[in-house]
DNA sequence: TATGAATGAGATTTCATTCAT
DNA sequence: AATGAATGAAATCTCATTCAT
């Protein structure tokens, strides 16, 4: 029995019912374990959400960090931000459903909003250079970037591995999106630049 | 003591803590009222999220069908709903955001999904209907209907009537993203004739 | 509205469900009125219970001493008195069995108890006069009396008026019985001498 | 802590106040346990319920099928009928009490009072037998048996171990008055050949 | 590593009852 | 005569958590 699994068989509860709405219990018989031996293994519910979400962070954190370190021109920095964002969230929906909409029920929510301010910093420093650099045109940049993300985090709501598209199409699909309401001319990123995100460990199969 | 503050009570709880985490108590003490009276005006905790998403979901239709009864051209009926939308949420952050994020909550979520699903295809049909006459040109109209839909709804998590923008300026800028996404030439609707939602019973004053 | 109806009502609900069971609301809707309203015709659910058992126990009580009034005969009384109870439990077998069911639910049972006591001693002073003029010759008297008075009681679970047997022949069926129970020859009452319990107030239609 | 305990400190409670009337704090506090660690041991109050009534009619099932096995001779077989009823009924006198009375506490008492019409269908099938061989003569039949099965009931009431009989004189008088009401000569059983009940788990000791 | 037993706190809901109208 | 509003108390049941084994 190792911790990746418990945090699945949670990451699974929660974006279904809600971290409140799952019991401890419940948890213990999806990996077939007793409620009290989870406590061997998670200090307890808040603990186990609380990995959850700073490990997602992590990743995000890192993963669009590293998406950025290739170049120095904004827009295909935020071409690889949106592409790296879309495909975390294609690959880890429930994670990343997890780790957004259930950040209310932290006791303690304030370091993991910072991380997620990191986060989302990132695409707004781009932003604002490919502005000062008149790359972007859009009318007003700070919609623009709420517009931008909130469409990528959304992803996660409808992709299939096995639907219609193959992600890589999709992640151009959404830069190019992206691209337009920014005013800028075209994709800046080919194929085989897009950065793509790994499973996290609190992701289930399939 | 009416039905619509103790609506707009559970409206603000549930938005703030989520369904299950709020206590019947909790909702009473928001209003002056015991719990056992609480039975009295709402049937139980079921009956008021299923009243309150009920209601919203009819108003967003019904709102939606009004923006686009006055034209039959599909760039105006489409820039019709996406200024309604963003009225609705940026009008009403606190019962849309419930009325979306706790419908799962629901001991029978089909019904109300149902409503929701006609919602949106609306926005589908005005988008066929622009691709069909060549007016839109998305790369993949699906993808773009999802897109636009998606970061309307996240003007509820960052509009504030006091804000820097007022509401109808947000619309245009919406309006005008939207139709960059699909390669329209320019905003169709002049700002009087921009949609705008009421503010529904649920939703708090403020 | 009259008092007799919402009696009916309760012993209807009582003998089904039992007194804790039955909600003072229940009996409120059985009748078309408000909760609050019964308490304008019954002081409470204590009080109309106590009245239902008080005004069986006197029913009980004068039919009883009047089906022996008639002669001195310890046979005769004893016969008077098992054909008595049958038919009275027989035609009230709702309110008999809240009468003797539900006495626990009393918050002072004593005063009823002693009615319920005064009725058994009827049947027991008969069964002593018998013993001692010889006629009675039971291997044990008081074991006789408890069995003789039991199955008169539960004639209310199975007798219909429509059913197989008319009631003065299950009277006299009753009566054989004891008599053989007690030794002693033969039934010594005719039928047109058979006492017939009234229905009582707080005993439904049918 | 066991499972009978629990039984026998419902039983005595339910025979007491009747299932709706006892709560499952107080049955926690009578044997000195939280009321959430009943849970633990009984699933809820009605399976609570379910499995004495259960246990007990299973228990009255194999006695009384034990009881007629010895012999193929009716009046014999009633005879050891009569003989467990009153022994069942005095040694297990609570749980009988709640067996048949706590029935329609049930949410489902068909299973229930399939178990009991079994049970009396044994009383039925040997008074059918005597009566087609001759050995019994009573005017009805169908009364007889309700009669003879009524009064052995109420031993319960009254019944103690210290009390003025013993259990096998008992047993031999209601024999005695069950042969008299069938018209039958003599008690067919000696006292060595008395089947006797043994006490089950949700009756408390004395 | 794993668990059954145990519990205090709290969940939703129902109750009998009162009172102003 | 009749009722809607209101409530404190109590109902059953679930919760996360601890601990001895």
């Amino acid at each position: 029995m190792q911790l990746g699994q418990v945090q699945q068989a949670a990451v699974a509860c929660f974006a279904r019912q809600g971290y409140t709405a799952t019991g401890i219990r419940e948890l213990g018989a999806a990996v077939g374990l007793n409620s009290a031996t989870l406590y061997h293994y998670v200090g307890g519910k808040q603990e186990l959400l609380l990995g959850i979400i700073r490990d997602c962070l992590s990743a995000m954190l890192d993963g669009a960090r590293n998406a950025i370190s290739r170049t120095q021109d904004p827009a295909r920095q935020l071409a690889a931000l949106v592409a790296f964002h879309v495909s975390f969230t294609a690959v880890n929906p429930l994670t990343a459903q997890v780790a957004t909409g259930e950040m209310r029920a932290l006791s303690d929510p304030a370091p993991m909003q910072a991380l997620r301010d990191e986060y989302e910093a990132l695409f707004a420093a781009a932003l604002a250079d490919g502005e000062r650099a008149g790359i972007f045109t859009a009318p007003d940049p700070g919609l623009a970037r709420l517009a931008i993300m909130e469409m990528g985090t959304g992803v996660g709501r409808w992709y299939r591995a096995d639907g219609r598209l193959p992600l890589p199409e999709v992640q151009l699909h959404f830069i190019a999106m992206a691209m337009r309401i920014l005013g800028a001319p075209e994709t800046p990123l080919s194929p085989h630049e897009l950065p793509t995100a790994q499973r996290v460990a609190s992701e289930g199969e399939r």
